[in-house]
DNA sequence: AATGAATGAGTATTCATTCAT
DNA sequence: CATGAATGAATACTCATTCAT
């Protein structure tokens, strides 16, 4: 009665509650989302979710924010410290973490960004900024670099970094929607760089 | 004062409101939609949807089965009747269709089976089995003759019919999200057609 | 196509409407019978019956009117026409007409009269009347005559026809929520006739 | 302003509600009060309501089971505890306690279960087990306490203690529907228990 | 800081009633 | 007369948010 097992501390508790909101979120989305069931899930009060949030909606910011950026900056950062190629990297830490979304939190983000992101203008600006214009840049300056380097030719692909990254959003969402009749993700991301590092490294097209 | 308040037409109706409710989903989304949002838009009562829909979730199905049914079909249905080749059909008709995905009524279909599809597990059947399924048939199809008729080699696009629908699913959600940065998406379906045209059309890969 | 078979009479059309309403609020009371469900027991259009009666409230007090009345006049008149004496008419006539009555159309209209008596004052009033007082003078009437002719002490039923009344409303009630676990109406009836008579025709109370 | 908006009495609120429940149901009954009055009465808003109840359905069902029970249960309980003779206990409590009925809850519960019951088979099974099957069994035993003792013969109404019962049911019908027009239910509860223990005690019947 | 009882604006749905045909 | 499509006021119920404790 006097001793508490576990003492939560404060600075911890709004990672808590968004966490618990991501995985209510993922089962259900945002709108049917009952803010006590997030409260449940993180164990604490109703109201105390108030204190750290203004608002239901803050709180989907602040999922949509704090779950996303930390990994894309992991990624970015390694293109830099990591000594390898660009095609190494592409097929390595690249590919890896492409295959790794479609199970991932953000996985949940885009489908959650995709719902409710027409009505969430400055979330949408946000996401922009942070997660997909640095994404694409980070993309386009490890190409440049391998161009630099007398790896690739320069093509289309240098002005369309999307092209990489278009199998990830796929197959994020193909699995979300039918995963009985999966797509196998790994292959389809698998042959979709090959097609590009093919396309880049060589030929006449 | 001039105007009947009445206008009985029994048999447009439903596809009045549905049309009507597409525009209200592609603002909204689905949950954020209000009834009575709907009913203004196709100018009618309030009390008169329930005359044709049950709930506001049947006439959610209806505008997902309704509106997207006939395209595929028209589109699957040219791939017998015109007479072009595996690549002319691909690079005219199959890119005119995907290039226009991204404006219209599928793009919000689309957004909404992201957004909605999990809580409503027979919906996501329905489109798998008369969407998904028959549109990724068609393309193999396609492809076969095209191989039958030493168009192209065999490759893994004849395993993944994904690889051409991508740039479609990719453009739409990101026209939907990011409509100021725009990505020009004419471009990456042209580039990605490109791609897998060179890569079947032969090369040592 | 040219000749219905039946041609409805437009003289039957209120009691046709009328017998299907008792049948829609014997089953769900009368706040849970839709007006469109009565409409389609009685084989018309909705609009029709708003041809008869101009409101539901309307046909509710045709229904309460109609189906009683005629009844009560019918064992009212054959007090005076039977030549019975007042232990036989009690002991025939009357208790078979009590019997009948749990399964009969007045039963209905008693529950919906303790229903939704309280908010139709003019209906509570009308039943009072034509029915309840008529019921108990004529019943007073036919004790008066018992007791004139010597078969009857006058006593305190004299005063109190309810108590011969009593059983009839009670078994219609009984029944009406219990069948399952019914009670013998009939014995309950006779039983009660039998003790008002021993009482009124004797001893030394 | 001076009055908190905040009351915060979890253990009394479900009664409270009951009671006001109760009262609207009595006035208007069940199908014609809004919720929104009953909480207008409770001094509660809407939505506390939902908090105890789950629907409107569910706030009937407490108004029927929480009000009568008790009072049968001490009026059973009556029978045992007290030293009284049979007959005493007849004159006495069992009477006093049918002549308040008609002003009693218990009214106003008949008139709910009669109008409501055959839409909550449920409810009118709780009803039977608990009140009126345990009601009728006390009465039972009662006289057959009075028949072991000597004071009374065994007659019918020891098969039919309906007999005792039928005053309480008619009288509270009675009063609640013609008011005006009241009828002496004391005297017809005094005269139905005279004749009916002048028939168990004796005479040659 | 933390709780959860309490609030009330907001929403889907129903249904008696009307009226163009 | 007759129909049934159309109306819209009415109502049960929900849920984000507040605040006394």
């Amino acid at each position: 009665m006097s001793e508490p097992r576990f003492r939560r501390r404060k600075e911890d508790r709004p990672q808590e509650i968004t966490e618990a909101a991501l995985a209510a979120f993922a089962e259900k989305g945002y709108a049917a989302t009952r803010v006590e069931e997030v409260a449940k899930r993180a164990g604490v009060s109703k109201g105390l979710l108030y204190l750290y949030f203004k608002t239901k909606e803050e709180m989907f910011k602040a999922v949509v924010r704090g779950l996303v950026i930390p990994r894309i900056d992991a990624l970015a950062a390694s293109i830099d410290t990591s000594g390898l190629s660009a095609e190494e990297f592409l097929r390595g830490p690249f590919v890896d973490f492409v295959k790794t979304l479609p199970g991932s939190p953000i996985a949940v983000v885009i489908r959650l960004m995709i719902a409710e992101g027409p009505k969430h203008p400055d979330l949408v600006q946000f996401y922009w900024d942070n997660v997909v214009s640095r994404g694409l840049s980070a993309i386009t300056e490890l190409l440049e670099r391998g161009v630099r380097a007398g790896e690739f030719r320069r093509t289309t692909v240098n002005e369309m970094p999307h092209l990489l990254v278009m199998p990830a959003v796929f197959s994020v969402i193909f699995r979300l929607l039918f995963e009985k009749q999966a797509l196998d993700t790994d292959r389809l991301i698998d042959t979709q760089v090959d097609l590009l590092l093919a396309h880049m490294k060589g030929g006449n097209s």
